[in-house]
DNA sequence: CACAACCTTAACGTTAACGTGAAGGTCGTG
DNA sequence: CACGACCTTCACGTTAACGTTAAGGTTGTG
């Protein structure tokens, strides 16, 4: 077992922007940026002001870089998916200072129900991208027809070369 | 014996950008601006020098419209996935004139070849997009879990999460 | 043929999402 | 305690992808 450096399961590990950058893949400038769009907030400042990351931090920022690259979302509409980081502050306090198992559990709920949200809109996405690659397909099908009765008998090997037609190929539709 | 506006079957029916923007559902000045791009180019123009689109370039905008906004593709990788309109141009009129079966099908071939280079493109996208929408569901089942022990029994795993501990109310953090 | 409803190019404006300094404070290691 | 590497907050610059007039030509319909 790898104790890294304390065995206390509570320890902090903040992280400052350039190290943060580095384990998303985003710039520092970027970071900063998502913090004035209001999509985060560090989870604490040292003395000196520096922003100090914690691993939800982390989690929420790779999150937002996949909804921009992979997903493809504006900020925008991150914003509208991401509990929002006022929200969100408020109710990680709430959720450790309670101990009112109701309140908890309202907490949970409007937890899955974001997240219920979020997969909506991501399988939304990719039912679109699917009718795309299923069009694609349909295309390369087409072509593959036209290829097919250009010459009665397939030729395994697309060469430079020409090519004598055995007898005239009439462009049959459908 | 042509009839003019009748039953021939390889009737233009060109459209003005107008038409052709509501049939779309892009504006007409982003259609002229996918022409600046480079990304297509109208099958004619009128005397008056008006752009008359034929159903072909109604295929292309759709599918340009389709990369930007399902797929989230930048202009510049839609202009990478589809054939830049020069060579588009040029082939669609050596297909039409060539009598040449082979070069025909060296033509038909490099579509399929580009064609599929773009579903690859697709289905990469969409693959990326499955790993979201699984880890999604993975918070999602985390926190049922959460839910299901907040009033079943206590808590299996400390660190980092919630703490469903007996004795309430700490307000330590540092 | 008059005229409204299209169209053209050209040029400047706008928004999102950062990049790139500048001017100065902070951290930790020798 | 000095110093280099990090950080801070402005603030202006940049790029993509259009929006929005402006000034003028084209088309088809009464």
């Amino acid at each position: 077992m790898p104790t890294k450096t304390l065995a206390t399961p509570a320890e902090p590990a903040l992280l400052r922007i350039q190290d943060v950058a580095a384990e998303t893949g985003l710039t520092t400038r970027a970071i900063r940026y998502y913090e004035e769009m209001g999509l985060l907030e560090p989870a604490a400042r040292s003395d000196g002001a520096y922003r100090l990351f914690d691993a939800s931090d982390l989690e929420r920022l790779r999150f937002i870089r996949s909804l921009r690259d992979d997903a493809g979302f504006s900020l925008a509409q991150i914003g509208q998916l991401l509990e929002d980081e006022a929200a969100r502050e408020r109710n990680r306090q709430r959720f450790r200072t309670t101990g009112d198992k109701a309140e908890r559990r309202a907490l949970l709920k409007d937890a899955t129900a974001r997240v219920d949200r979020q997969i909506e809109t991501l399988v939304a996405k990719r039912a679109r991208l699917d009718s795309m690659i299923a069009d694609a397909r349909g295309r390369r099908r087409h072509l593959d027809e036209h290829l097919a009765n250009l010459d009665g008998g397939p030729d395994p090997h697309p060469g430079g070369g020409p090519h004598p037609a055995p007898h005239p190929a009439r462009g049959s539709r459908r």
